[in-house]
RNA sequence: GCCUGGGUGGUGGAACUGGUAGACACAGCGGACUUAAAAUCCGUUGGGGUUUGGCCCCGUGCCGGUUCAAUUCCGGCCCUAGGCACCA
């Protein structure tokens, strides 16, 4: 190859135009998806199309898939790397409302600007398997899915207080409300009696927590997940009224407190409040029930608010100590949580105790941390319990209990309660039923229909889609009703099973639904019998990297576990967890704070591409840090991987014809150590050192005149994940005509020729730095002990010394300890 | 309050299983090239001291412990980001 017609220069915008276009035209990434050879399936979360482009910090999760799909690629894998589009819901929704543009409409433009702008990135998508939540061809089977569940009783309709997001004019899923407000547009969430949709999430409870453990993912999303589901174990007890007309139940994670249950609180919602409330109570009571059930839930959850509650005039016993206890009412305790009542240990639990204190209830004290110096546990005074214990210990002041530790004393009184018949073992969760309907015109219509004789019934599969229609009007009408409701071609229709009159169930579902199922689709988008393939999802799923945001762990990836968990209990599935792996990519900062549009510190990829080219952009965003962990975005610092890539670029055209050019064996043994290292760290995602690796490599070579083209060609290889556009192009002027990524094999290595043969080692003298000597790899403590005499000024340190201890480590450090 | 991360130079960040703290970069400083600038290249850069081509001390949020040796392990705190939160 002769240097002279090939410029040094790196024109990195001809070299991204001439490769992206190659890569569309050869379908590169266009998988087989027949093919015998060992499958990998990564997959980004796939976005929601919204009005704002796409920034730096979005840019990192898809150059992280793009690294790992085209490294997989490389390694011989046949990679399924597909996009999408969830592109039903809310937002899209609304900003057709304020633009005036219907939602359909709205929502292809801004699927083309997404795409067009993943192109930019260069990563390459097969593109084939391209869809969107809001195709009827895709939504047919959301509402099948839907039907199934409705089938085998995991969809059902309930009239229940929801919240409702004034603003949006719909009723919200528990997880898309934060501290009393909506998640999308910050408005205080209301509470409303409605006719809701719910699927049955609750019943999987134990399964989505418990199978954590059979996945990869982060520490930090499984304990978001854990303790959103929130199992605590602890005991039902039954407190009898003390005119003995009925039961209380509660819900304790403490029966070895029990003895120091001085009170009861039932919530103000409770069945039970109106038919135990003494007639002298009666309109104190009413009074406060209504005044709960004013309160928004932002001034319910206020903190430290002041404990308040009314007495209802009824008394219960303590089912063990016999005691005549008064029962109140209050809304710090939550009505759809464990039994909407319980019994109140101001000893030894700190809501108690400041409703007590509050209200001069006594307090005892039925727990001690340790039992030194107790003369009798049956008699310990409450005096001086200035605040509630809530720690574990021993029991006190528990008659026959008293000076049980509280892990026998829980089993031993749930013993005993059940011997009684009024108590068991019980496990409750903060997860409650999903809220599976919105008041919305842009979601998948519910496929359920009401008839006057027949009652629910599910649209018929053959039946299916239940099509959105088209219409002018679909702003949201308030009325606690979708749009839906007034079409009435849409509304009327027939029994399915009677064929008399009946209407069509108006409300459509959350967002979540289209996406708690499309990685199934991926492997048979096309497919018009089914859902999913049977024989496919046995051999593409699960999913095997699944890339996306923190912000949807308790969200998309607890709803999409439950379907899939659904699906596979219904047979429809060979498994229960959908994604193996799964990689959350670190936030990125600029200024101190998230990058985002709202806060006006974005970085629009679209002119770092223009100056840099898309490689550098792509590396630098791994440069810059970890993948994984939050990071800040300098400006200045992408210059580095600039220079990187220039002076790569240049090393590479020069070197790129010396085909038979035997190296120095000390730049071909560094080859080898360099090859080891950094495919170690790119195969453990270390992508930011890795990049380091190849920079101080790059900067080895450069001390010497020339290297082989089998360097050059390593060299490549291995960055071509990374900045593709220019590995592709030196590829192909090193005289390869197939792709890289088709053609090019991920380097080995020698572990022999990796291996350094001579070690640098540290000689400290009482733990300090001393000097340093070389020696040969393996060097015995003899050897290394002679080499140490040698050295002058570590023999001058040493000299009149008593060396009370010698350590030698192998090719790792000598220390001598000395008086 | 609870859960999960994180805390290392002026900055982003390295450091395998406990074994030379600060790799690789950015910014800074000095220099080469240039009429000049840009680009490029070379040198230097944790802090302090010093008898200054060398050497010493200090230093990974704080306090203590284990060890010949701790950014790394253990105990106790502080700060910070995110999540949950009257969940009995």
């Amino acid at each position: 190859m002769s240097k002279e017609n090939i410029s040094e220069e790196f024109n990195f915008k001809a070299i991204d135009k001439k490769w992206r276009q190659y890569w569309e035209d050869n379908k590169i990434y266009k998988v087989d998806v027949n093919s015998a050879k060992e499958k990998y399936y990564c997959l980004d979360m796939f976005p929601y199309p919204s009005g704002a482009g796409l920034h730096v910090g979005h840019w990192r999760g898809y150059v992280i898939s793009d690294v790992c799909s085209r490294l997989k690629l490389m390694q011989g894998y046949n990679v399924m790397h597909p996009m999408g589009w969830d592109s039903f819901g809310l937002p899209a929704e609304n900003d057709a409302i304020k633009l005036e543009i219907h939602p359909s409409v709205l929502t292809k433009e801004r699927i083309d600007n997404f795409r067009r702008q993943l192109k930019e990135i260069g990563a390459v998508y097969d593109w084939d398997l391209e869809f969107a939540t809001s195709d009827a061809d895709y939504y047919k089977w959301t509402q099948w899915i839907f039907v199934k569940l409705y089938k085998a009783g995991l969809a059902y309709r309930k009239m229940m207080p929801i919240n409702f997001c004034p603003s949006c004019k719909t009723g919200l899923a528990n997880e898309e409300v934060t501290g009393g407000e909506c998640e999308r547009c910050g408005s205080a969430v209301e509470k409303r009696d409605m006719y809701q949709w719910m699927l049955r999430i609750t019943k999987y409870a134990d399964r989505l927590a418990d199978d954590l453990d059979k996945v990869d993912w982060p520490e930090s999303v499984k304990s978001l997940q854990r303790n959103w589901i929130g199992r605590s174990y602890g005991a039902r007890i039954d407190f009898k009224l003390a005119d003995g007309s009925r039961n209380i139940t509660v819900f304790t994670t403490r029966p070895d407190t029990l003895f120091g249950a001085t009170y009861m609180v039932v919530a103000p919602e409770h069945q039970l409040v109106s038919k135990i409330t003494s007639p002298e109570k009666m309109e104190e009571v009413k009074k406060y029930v209504e005044s709960a059930a004013n309160k928004s839930e932002i001034d319910r959850m206020a903190e430290n608010r002041k404990k308040d509650g009314v007495f209802t005039g009824a008394y219960a016993i303590n089912p063990l100590s016999g005691e005549k206890i008064p029962v109140w009412i209050s809304d710090y305790v939550l009505a759809h949580y464990g039994t909407g009542a319980i019994m109140c240990v101001p000893g030894h639990d700190t809501r108690d105790f400041e409703f007590a204190k509050t209200f001069g209830i006594e307090i005892r004290r039925v727990i001690v941390k340790s039992l030194d110096g107790v003369a009798d546990a049956s008699k310990v005074s409450s005096d001086g319990l200035d605040e509630a214990f809530t720690e574990t210990g021993f029991m006190v002041n528990s008659g026959a209990y008293s000076g049980l530790d509280t892990e026998t004393g829980k089993m031993k009184v749930i013993e005993e309660l059940k011997r009684l018949g009024i108590g068991e073992q019980s496990i409750n969760y903060k997860l409650r039923d999903w809220i599976f309907a919105r008041q919305r015109y842009w979601g998948e219509p519910i496929p359920i229909i009401y008839c006057d004789k027949c009652g629910e019934v599910a649209v018929p599969e053959e039946d299916l889609p239940v099509r959105l229609p088209h219409v002018e009007k679909y702003k949201p009408t308030g009325t606690g009703q979708s749009p839906l409701a007034a079409i009435e071609e849409f509304v009327n229709c027939k029994c399915p099973k009677c064929s008399g009159p009946a209407r069509r169930e108006t409300d459509t579902m959350p967002q979540w639904a289209g996406s708690s199922w499309y990685f199934l689709r991926y492997p048979n988008p096309k497919l018009d019998s089914a859902p999913f393939s049977e024989e496919l999802m046995k051999k593409w799923l699960p999913v095997d990297l699944y890339i996306g945001g923190i912000e949807h762990a308790t969200l998309h990836l607890l709803y999409a576990r439950f379907f899939v968990k659904a699906l596979y209990d219904m047979g429809h599935l060979p498994f229960d967890e959908p994604f193996t792996k799964l990689f959350n990519q670190g936030i990125i900062y600029r200024n101190g704070s998230k990058m985002s549009k709202s806060r006006g510190n974005v970085v629009n990829p679209d002119e770092i591409v223009e100056k840099y080219g898309s490689d550098c952009l792509r590396m630098f965003e791994l440069f810059i840090g970890p993948p994984d962990i939050m990071c800040e975005w300098k400006d200045d610092g992408i210059v580095g991987v600039s220079k990187f890539l220039k002076r790569f670029y240049k090393i590479a055209v020069n070197n790129a014809g010396n085909k038979n050019y035997q190296e120095p064996s000390e730049l071909l043994r560094a080859r080898h150590r360099f090859v080891k290292t950094a495919s170690e760290r790119i195969n453990a995602f270390q992508f930011n050192t890795f990049i380091s690796a190849c920079m101080e490599f790059l900067n080895y070579l450069s001390n010497f005149d020339r290297c082989s083209a089998e360097t050059i060609s390593a060299m490549c290889v291995m960055l071509s994940p990374m900045a593709p556009h220019v590995c592709e192009e030196l590829w192909s002027l090193m005289g390869n005509d197939k792709s890289i990524f088709l053609s090019g094999k991920w380097p080995s290595f020698d572990e022999a020729l990796a291996a350094l043969d001579e070690v640098s080692i540290p000689v400290q003298i009482n733990g300090k730095l001393r000097g340093t000597i070389n020696a040969p790899k393996g060097a015995d403590e003899e050897s290394v002990k002679k080499l140490i005499a040698a050295n002058e000024f570590i023999a001058k340190n040493l000299e009149g010394k008593q060396v009370v201890k010698f350590v030698f480590v192998k090719d790792k450090i000598v220390n001598y300890v000395v008086k």
